[in-house]
This record gives structure tokens, C-alpha cells and sequence, in this order.
DNA sequence: CTCCACCCTCCCTCGGGGGGAGAGTCCACG
DNA sequence: CGTGGACTCTCCCCCCGAGGGAGGGTGGAG
């Protein structure tokens, strides 16, 4: 039995760290003196800790770590690594586009943006919408695009989104994909839905979504400078995707923001719009 | 003028970041009003709020954020990003090494680890030693480890350091590199020193050093089967190392813990031991 | 028996964020 | 001009995973 100072020298997991470990129920010691509190490990525990030492490394949160060294099935324990480390690439993958992003914004051109004013009127569509967390936008597109792609016999024109400001304020938010379509079906998760009638301020990002706030900003710029406010959930159509071509940098987004003007605001409710 | 509100909508940052930002002197608006506190944002600001965002997204430091921001010249901004996209690549290595030690962690083939038990004599040695921090452990050695190469006139045997254990308690503690020579000089950093005369728990590590925690822990598992304890600076010797071959399945670390017997400690004193 | 390294628990701090209470402010509409 | 409701303010608490340090109890060798 080894106190947990020698513990720590044989794991280089500090003494501090190993009493939250043991606190926290991933790495219990052997033995625990009941009277005086003193915590003994054993020699046999030295792996498990290094298996910590390393998750811990990779950060895994605590819980995680108390689970894969917690189960006794070895494919649960290998599963729930290579979890983790499908988060760490996908992490690893953000991180890149921040990068190349942030390049980009620190060596700017400033290509001057062309927005439009344009009154949508109201229209019938087939649509998927739910409420949906921030980090489980991108997934949760892809299915909800790829169910109406399966049920809409004869779709118009490009496809496009609704998205609630609150994702961003909150973390999470009302999300809509919709389809326009002579017959829009309702089966599944896609149903009709119909949009209302919006005056937008429409701009073209032109390229990746990597730089996309680029021009959520200049479009905001513009708004502000024509004395317009933004009033709801923000659309976006996809004019050329990645369903159209891999080339990232001939993709076009076009953004519509639902403006009015200032000192005479939308009559509808502003900021529950529905979606 | 926009309220925060707006400019969150334009930015993609909570209202409740940007007042972070705001006190913390990241991104002050444009006009405070002083009887109310309103803050209010003019549009202009709103290139710099996506730079913010972006270097949160690459978790540069709050600080560090308000540096980049804040520094007129281009330069320095550039300079300082650079600073921290070299921490990220720095961090990527050691994330892909904690990988590829985890996957042999979890796929375990029990190769018994020979150790013995050594005397070793009081030795002078021609010595580079400082207080360093685990962060900078790498860097310092190398530097240390260079300067001993270019000033011991007849090296003899291999290059051998010695690790205060306080290192991975406290997260910075002493050490000393060392090359054994005939005649010990003493320029720059590098003088004679002593070390002491101790009995050795020695184990050999094979390959890169991303596994050594595996045989400390092997060794540690060892000294404790043979009722020992460990007791000082831990030693390590360089038989084959990156200076020999970049093959690093080649390396050859020998490992020696001093130790005594339980019952019967070393006369020194265990844990304050000079280096 | 004494000494002192060791161990214990408890609470504070930090960074970067979130939740929510309670109060004040802005402004379009009636 | 008053009112209501959305908006904003400040303030305090919580979260995680780590460290600092106080204050007090233990183990074991001399």
C-alpha cells in the first residue's frame, strides 16, 4: 500500500489531483483509513492512473474519464475514446477554419458588398424545423436537408434556412430548412410551412461558411447605414452549396436579414417571430 | 448607435460577452451613457468584434486578445497571433503524442521490465542546473544540454540528467544535466558538481519518451513489490537519444530512482535532497 | 516522547462562460 | 401624456478543473 505522496511520485499525477480524482470517483483508492482519513493505493492502480494522466491530457472532462476507466467492457471503453476522439478532430477541424478565417480578417480586402432591398411575399414551402442546440446545427442540417430532398417530388428553385437569433444569444434556438415545391408533402418530419412576408436586406456571401460572419457584419454595417433595424430570424438560401460542387470558393449563400425602418417598426412581434 | 442588443445580432456575440468584453477592456463601446450605462456600439466596431471572436474560437487568453486588439501596428499584431499559432502547433503535438500513448495504454502487451538494483559511488560531473518550470522543461534541457556539449573538452559516456520530483508536485522544481569528463570545467552555466552517492532502482526505457510514464510506473510497481521507497531526485541517463538517431524507436533511457529500504531509510534527507 | 514530514479537510482564487433576480430605461401605441 | 413590454443595467451564484494556503491531525524513526 503506498500513501498518496509516493502515489504521486510514481504517476506524477500531483497530490492535489489525485484527492479531487478520488473525489470526483475516477480513481478511488485501495484502502482508506476510516479513522484518520488517509488514502493507500496500490501498485496495481499505477496503469489506471496513467490511463487518466492521458485523458486527462486530451481533456476529456472528469465524468467522461470516470466512465471509460469505470467500464469493465473493454469495446465500451475503446467506443467511448474514440469518441472523444472524433471530438478532438472535429475541434481540431474548427480550429482550422478560425485560423484561416482569422487570416483572413487581418489582411482584408476590402471588397465592397452589394445588398439589396427586397420584398418577399409570403410563401407555402416544405419545411423541417425544430429547436436546436448551436453544436448540433451542422448535423442536424444535413438530416433534416437530406429528409426533404428524399420526399419533395418537384422542388423550386434553391434551398434555404430560417435561423433564430436566440442560437446565438443562447446556445441554442428554432431552426427551419425548407424546399419550395407546386405540392409541398407532409410526411415524416417535413410538413408545409408557411413564411411570412418579410421586407430583407439580401447580401451574397460568396465562398465557405468559414468567413460567413464577414459578411453578416458587413450586411449589418449596411443595415445600420440606410437607418434600418433587423427584425427576426435571419434566412439563407443556398444558391450553389456543397451538394453542388466541392469547390468551397464558388459556393453562394445569400443572407437575408428582415429589416424595417426605424421609427416605424415591423407590426409584427420582433423578436418571437415565428419562424 | 446600436444598442448591445443589435450589435450582438451582427456579431454573433451574446449580449452577455460583450459586456465581458467590455469590462474586461476588450471591446469598449462606442459611447457608454453615463446616466443610464447603456453601452452603445457603432457599426465600425463590428470588424473588430469578429477578430475577437475569431482569437476566442483559437482560445487566445482574454488578455492576450486585448493586446492584438489594441496594438496600432500591424506588426506586432501579426507577431503576437504568430506567438499563439505556435502554442497551438505546440499543443497539437502533444495532443497527438497523449493519442498515440493512450492507444498503447489500452492495447497493453505486458513486456516485463528488467530492473536492478544499483550502488552508485559520489560522482563530479560537469553540471548545468536551475529551477525550471514543467512548461519549459524541454526548451531549458536543450539549451543546457547544448552548452554542456559545446565547453566538456573529453566527454565520457552518456549525458545524464537529474529530476527534482517537486517538478510534477508543484508543476516546476530543480534540475541538473550533466556530462560526465575528466576534467570537469567551469565556463558559463556549466561548473563541477557532486553528485551524490545513492542506491539506484534502474530500468531501461525503449523508445520515444511518450510512453516513459509507463516505466516509472513499471519501476515504481518494482520498488514497491521489493519493499523499497523512493527517495530523491530521480535520475535519468541518455544512452541512445535524439542526438544519436532520429529513429526513436532506438532510444534507450536508462531510468534509476534512488530508494532505501522500508524500515531502514536513507540517512539523507528523502525529500529535500540537493540535486 | 518528540519531532517533523506527511496527510487531512476546508475555503479562496482563476478564467471564461451561463442563469437568474431585481430594478431602471426606451419608445411605439393608444 | 401614460402605459406596457421589450430591452438594458448591475449583482450574485454556479460550472469546470486546477492551484494556494490555512489549520489541524498522524505516522514512525530517533
Amino acid at each position: 500500500m503506498l500513501a498518496i505522496g509516493e502515489f504521486s511520485r510514481f504517476t506524477h499525477l500531483s497530490v492535489r489531483t489525485l484527492r479531487r480524482y478520488h473525489d470526483a470517483g475516477l480513481l478511488v483508492p485501495a484502502e482508506v483509513d476510516t479513522a484518520t482519513g488517509y488514502r493507500y493505493y496500490s501498485a496495481e492502480q499505477i496503469p489506471t492512473a496513467q490511463v487518466i494522466h492521458r485523458l486527462r491530457e486530451l481533456d476529456v472532462p472528469l465524468a467522461d474519464v470516470r466512465e471509460i476507466v469505470g467500464s469493465a467492457d473493454p469495446d465500451d471503453r475503446a467506443s467511448l475514446v474514440a469518441d472523444h476522439l472524433g471530438r478532438l478532430e472535429a475541434e481540431l477541424d474548427r480550429t482550422r477554419a478560425a485560423v484561416a478565417s482569422l487570416r483572413r480578417l487581418l489582411a482584408p480586402e476590402p471588397a465592397s458588398l452589394d445588398v439589396e432591398l427586397r420584398v418577399v411575399p409570403a410563401m407555402t414551402v416544405a419545411a423541417v424545423e425544430d429547436d436546436v442546440a448551436l453544436d448540433d446545427v451542422l448535423g442536424w442540417y444535413a438530416g433534416a436537408m437530406a429528409e426533404l430532398d428524399a420526399v419533395v417530388a418537384e422542388p423550386v428553385g434553391a434551398p434555404g434556412g430560417l435561423y433564430d437569433n436566440a442560437l446565438f444569444e443562447d446556445g441554442r434556438g428554432h431552426l427551419l430548412v425548407y424546399r419550395q415545391a407546386t405540392e409541398p408533402p407532409h410526411v415524416g418530419r417535413v410538413r408545409p410551412a408557411t413564411l411570412p412576408a418579410v421586407e430583407l436586406a439580401v447580401a451574397v456571401h460568396r465562398g465557405a461558411h468559414d468567413d460567413i460572419e464577414v459578411t453578416y457584419g458587413e450586411l449589418g454595417t449596411w443595415v445600420v447605414d440606410n437607418a434600418l433595424a433587423v427584425a427576426g430570424p435571419v434566412r439563407e438560401v443556398y444558391l450553389v452549396g456543397p451538394r453542388d460542387t466541392a469547390d468551397a470558393s464558388a459556393w453562394r449563400t445569400e443572407i437575408g436579414w428582415p429589416v424595417f425602418r426605424v421609427g416605424s417598426p415591423d407590426p409584427t412581434d420582433r423578436t418571437s417571430h415565428p419562424v
